[in-house]
DNA sequence: CTATCGAACAGGCCGAGAGA
DNA sequence: TCTCTCGGCCTGTTCGATAG
C-alpha cells in the first residue's frame, strides 16, 4: 500500500498513517482488548463461583484475583476430566478396589500367622468377616466400607469406591476387635504368594461359617 | 505505611495482507 | 519482491485503590 501522510497542526509536521495508528487507533484497539479479557474473566469468574460453591461453600469466593480464577479453572477442569474417565470405565476402578482390598486381607492374614497365641476361632470369623465384606463389593452400589468412608476434604465424594482409602474407621475397629489373638494355620506354608488364584473372589459356599475365606 | 492489584499507556516484535 | 499498514501479543512503567 502506498505510505498516506497526513499533517500534524500542532506542529504542522506530516505524519504518516502509521504513526497515527500507533498514537491513535492501537492504544483504543488495545482497551478494547482488555475489557475483552476482563470481562471473560469476570464471567468465568461467576461459572467458577457457581460450580464451587456446592463444593467448598460461599466462603473464599468473594474476594478471587483475577489469578486465583485462572487457577481455580484450571483446576476444576483437571477435576472434571478426571471424573468423566473414571466414571467412563467403573469396572477397572471396582477391580482394582478389590484386588486392593484382598492384598490387604492376605496381609492381614500373614500378621495374623505371625503373632503367637491368636486365637484361632477369632481369626476365622475376621477372615470369614472380610470374605463377606468382598462378596458386597459385587453390588452394584459403592461398598458399606466405601461410602462410610469419612469425608476429611472439602471435595465433593467421588462416584467410585476410593482405592485409596478401602477400610472405613468403624470397620477398621471391628477388625481390631476381632483380632485380639490368633492361632496361626500357616498360611505361609499353604502356598501363599504363588498361586495365581490369589484375586478369586469368595464363593458361595464360603460364605458359611463354617469355612473360613482365605485372600490366597 | 507498605505491599499488592488492576487499569492504562507506550512501545517493540512479529506475521498477514495488499499495493507498487 | 519490497514496502507499508494493520492487528495481535507481550513487556515495562506509572498511577490510583485497597487490604493488612
Amino acid at each position: 500500500m502506498a505510505p498516506v501522510v497526513t499533517l500534524d497542526f500542532a506542529s504542522e509536521t506530516p505524519i504518516s498513517r502509521t504513526v497515527q495508528y500507533k498514537k491513535v487507533t492501537k492504544p483504543l484497539l488495545e482497551r478494547q482488548r482488555r475489557a475483552r479479557i476482563n470481562r471473560c474473566l469476570d464471567e468465568l469468574k461467576d461459572l467458577m463461583a457457581g460450580a464451587l460453591a456446592a463444593e467448598h461453600g460461599e466462603a473464599g469466593m468473594a474476594k478471587l484475583e483475577k489469578a486465583d480464577v485462572l487457577e481455580l479453572t484450571v483446576r476444576h477442569l483437571h477435576k472434571l476430566r478426571r471424573e468423566r474417565r473414571l466414571a467412563a470405565n467403573p469396572v477397572v476402578a471396582s477391580d482394582r478396589f478389590r484386588a486392593g482390598f484382598t492384598q490387604c486381607a492376605r496381609e492381614v492374614s500373614v500378621a495374623l500367622a505371625a503373632i503367637p497365641g491368636v486365637d484361632v476361632s477369632l481369626g476365622t470369623r475376621l477372615m470369614t468377616h472380610l470374605g463377606h465384606a468382598l462378596n458386597g463389593l459385587d453390588a452394584p452400589t459403592p461398598t458399606p466400607l466405601a461410602s462410610s468412608t469419612p469425608n476429611t476434604t472439602a471435595l465433593p465424594v467421588r462416584s467410585y469406591s476410593p482405592p485409596d482409602s478401602p477400610v472405613s474407621i468403624t470397620d477398621a475397629h471391628e477388625l481390631q476387635q476381632q483380632t485380639m489373638c490368633w492361632r496361626p494355620e500357616s498360611p505361609l506354608s499353604s502356598g501363599y504368594g504363588s498361586d495365581t488364584n490369589a484375586m478369586e473372589r469368595p464363593s458361595s459356599k464360603t460364605s458359611s461359617s463354617s469355612s473360613v475365606w482365605r485372600p490366597w
